[in-house]
DNA sequence: ATGACTGCAAAGACTTTGCATCTTT
DNA sequence: AAAGATGCAAAGTCTTTGCAGTCAT
């Protein structure tokens, strides 16, 4: 039996502030910020449709900040740059992913190659400027 | 007052542990691993460890895999392949970094760029043999 | 009506932490 | 003796899941 997908007020809402957004949101951010005009959405289901979406290819996770998974709603290859200081993820247009190098990898191990990342790990012009000598929240 | 430093048994046989795999091992692993020889050792002691040794820079995480975050003492820069069925986690040293590519970024966008990750997705030579059609472990 | 979707809360998984004890220096 | 390191267990976070009720088709 196949399943099938039903038409959701909350599911849409969740995959519109995804797409809104370019800061690559937490599930509990995504929680928050709906809640407002949500008020009845529980973190659950907000847990439950980004795994759908990623099942669908609709969305991608960018990896986990600060022990929180972040998420995409962009799926076309691109960089991130992930501040170790405040765990901002901003994405990187201008350097661009070199598509040969799954192929490159595919041929020279063997592997079945889906996709790869780029990340960038470092402190973000905000945290630069602020005078505090603050920890570093990530290792 | 500066923080010293002293020897202990637990803490050389973890980094010995670490340094002796290419597995990328995750906390349990080395938990479970070292409590052959060290059936006293504590998880959170491995977990301690790893905090310290990261701060130190003898070890870098190579990021979370299937919600584990997992190590490596090699810490010279190199790129990652992780099977997104089994949750392997292999070294790539044919594939190349470029240490340009931070300097690109920090001048590109004004970040104070450390390092970057280079890391490909797909199936490992195991899991492309198995006849089963397994789901996959990470998303 | 059927079965997908949700809220709620409990459970699960991984990691951190407080405190008494043991070790290193 | 002083202070770092550990074991143990509790606590803390983030995420998943079971179930009863709700909603889309």
């Amino acid at each position: 039996m196949e399943r099938t997908t039903r038409y959701s007020k909350k599911r849409e809402a969740i995959l519109t502030a995804l797409r809104q957004t370019d800061a690559h949101p937490s599930a509990e951010w995504l929680y928050q910020t709906l809640k407002v005009t949500h008020p009845d959405l529980s973190l659950g289901t907000v847990y439950r449709n980004l795994l759908f979406f990623q099942q669908q290819g609709t969305v991608q996770s960018v990896g986990v900040v600060n022990g929180q998974e972040r998420f995409d709603a962009d799926t076309t290859p691109h960089s991130h740059f992930v501040c170790t200081c405040c765990g901002a993820v901003i994405d990187l247009p201008k350097i661009p992913m070199d598509a040969n190098l799954n192929q490159a990898v595919q041929s020279q191990y063997g592997f079945q190659v889906e996709r790869h990342e780029l990340t960038f790990y470092g402190k973000c012009k905000t945290c630069m400027q602020s005078k505090h000598f603050e920890e570093d929240v990530l290792s």
